[in-house]
DNA sequence: CCTTGACTTTGAGTAAACTCCAGATGTTAT
DNA sequence: ATAACATCTGGAGTTTACTCAAAGTCAAGG
């Protein structure tokens, strides 16, 4: 699969999938004999996993660190999983955030509500 | 309260207080004769508030642009209800994309769990 | 073979969100 | 009143994550 494909199957620029690679977020793609990336069903899970991880908000950093623990090979299988498990205690928080938040925004919008029937807005004491 | 204290209180640095009020992401604070903030239980309330929403995710854009509805007074009640529930269908999806990596995460974690209690790993696919 | 268009690399440029700094002014304790 | 310290403003600098551009190379159609 070329570039352009992949480009369109995760709906991220072939500058951006370039620059992946060349930081190492993910491990170098196949080529064609003239030097063209022809990236295989490996490739792809590799596109596939960082594209996820990075929408969810995990930094380039952790991920470029955990592709070379990958590539070191079995001796960091203890390593890979410490960062997997930090990585997804940052994301329970995340998500724990966003919670917080969502329930603030529904008890402004129900006020906003009332406020856009009304004419009037009525707070406990919120802005 | 000084701005030293609502660093502390907030866990946000003296310089972002003062950058968020500089660009308006919070209306201007009470200050002292000379000159020196002297944030109220309003102004709390906001610097509560804009804290909450970034920790979410929320720009400083759209941040500013709620605050600018609000000081425009009761005319934009209308169309700060429309920004708070665009918002909040943006951390509706933007939780859906944690909980997804999640899984993703748990699943390698169960992996890696096992790789290095037998020291082989096991994929069905991924890396 | 030649053109046209996609792909290549390297390096510079950009946007968002801070973060730091210098020099001035305010505040507090002696 | 003066030292010592906090806070002020305006502007420059930093970090993260792309994004763009230039100049060259590869591949497919005529």
């Amino acid at each position: 699969m070329n570039i352009k494909e992949v480009s369109e199957k995760y709906g991220i620029s072939q500058d951006t999938l370039r620059y992946y690679e060349r930081i190492g977020m993910i491990p170098p793609v196949t080529r064609t004999k003239g030097g063209i990336r022809n990236y295989s069903i490996e490739d792809l899970n590799w596109v596939e996993l960082v594209v996820c991880m990075r929408k969810a908000g995990l930094s380039i950093e952790i991920l470029t660190q955990y592709v070379k623990l990958y590539q070191q090979g079995d001796e960091t299988f203890a390593e890979r999983l410490e960062l997997l498990k930090g990585q997804k205690q940052v994301l329970v928080a995340q998500r724990q955030q966003i919670d917080d938040t969502i329930n603030r925004l529904d008890y402004k919008i129900s006020r906003y509500e009332q406020a856009v029937k009304t004419g009037r807005l009525v707070w406990d004491k919120e802005d």
